[in-house]
DNA sequence: CGGTATCCACCGGGATACTG
DNA sequence: CAGTATCCCGGTGGATACCG
């Protein structure tokens, strides 16, 4: 076992239970969309990413590239040179949650003048309705 | 000489910027997909929704349904009676919402399995890969 | 019945510095 | 280059009690 730790765990809860839980625990954070995304359009190396990702620390993109990793949506490559080298790049179940993202970002793009329609109808104190 | 001014603080609501970001924050919570999926069957009242999700407590069930409700994807009815009554049901936005979870649900359900054993895989340490 | 009011634990995300 | 090691902050989710 190795003795050094970033924390990418989720060990023990009941993970696994609900598919679509999974799925949005998976890619619903801040960066991971933007992640497959990117690995989307083609092979990145670590330094690649961080630079694609403006504001993103080196500790959360490692976070976010080990979780894609361990759910199998990005495979890691580490070349065993000096200085080292890593590529990510999407497996073929990335790929097809690639796909799913699109259409929920084509069906986002349609309809999210609503939503902002709604916030504003709803915070200017429109929000209920009496029957 | 007015000196350095590095410091732009960002005021925080930059809601609404990026579509996709905005429907997975609405719904990715711990309770929205399931908010979203008991009302596409039915209209529920408060208390009906309550004991349909076991765990929930009222706060958080409070919480849920008016940020559904100001995203417009569900709308809240309040009668005003005593004692008070109040039912939530879909709007349209949210029932388009609801098949684009239900697209979704569909791959993680065909594809859930992969994501498992990816984990298995890597939780046994054949995570990377050296070309 | 349908909520608020408090208080609190936990975790994601971030800033910064250091390293094999 | 590709990470770790620390420390920290805010927000989500939860427990419990009370209210109109």
């Amino acid at each position: 076992m190795s003795d050094t730790h970033i924390d990418v765990p989720v060990p023990v809860p009941l993970e696994g239970v609900c598919p679509l839980r999974d799925v949005l625990d998976a890619v619903g954070n801040k960066w991971g969309v933007l992640t497959i995304v990117l690995l989307g359009e083609r092979r990145h190396r670590y330094n690649e990413l961080h630079k694609s990702m403006p504001g993103i620390s080196q500790r959360i993109l490692t976070r976010t590239v080990r979780s894609l990793a361990r759910d199998g949506f990005i495979s890691r490559i580490v070349y065993p040179t000096v200085p080292p080298r890593v590529d990510y790049e999407l497996t073929d179940l990335g790929r097809g949650l690639l796909q799913q993202l699109n259409a929920l970002n084509a069906w986002a793009d349609a309809h999210h003048e609503e939503m902002v329609a709604a916030r504003r109808r709803e915070d200017a104190g429109q929000g209920t309705q009496m029957p």
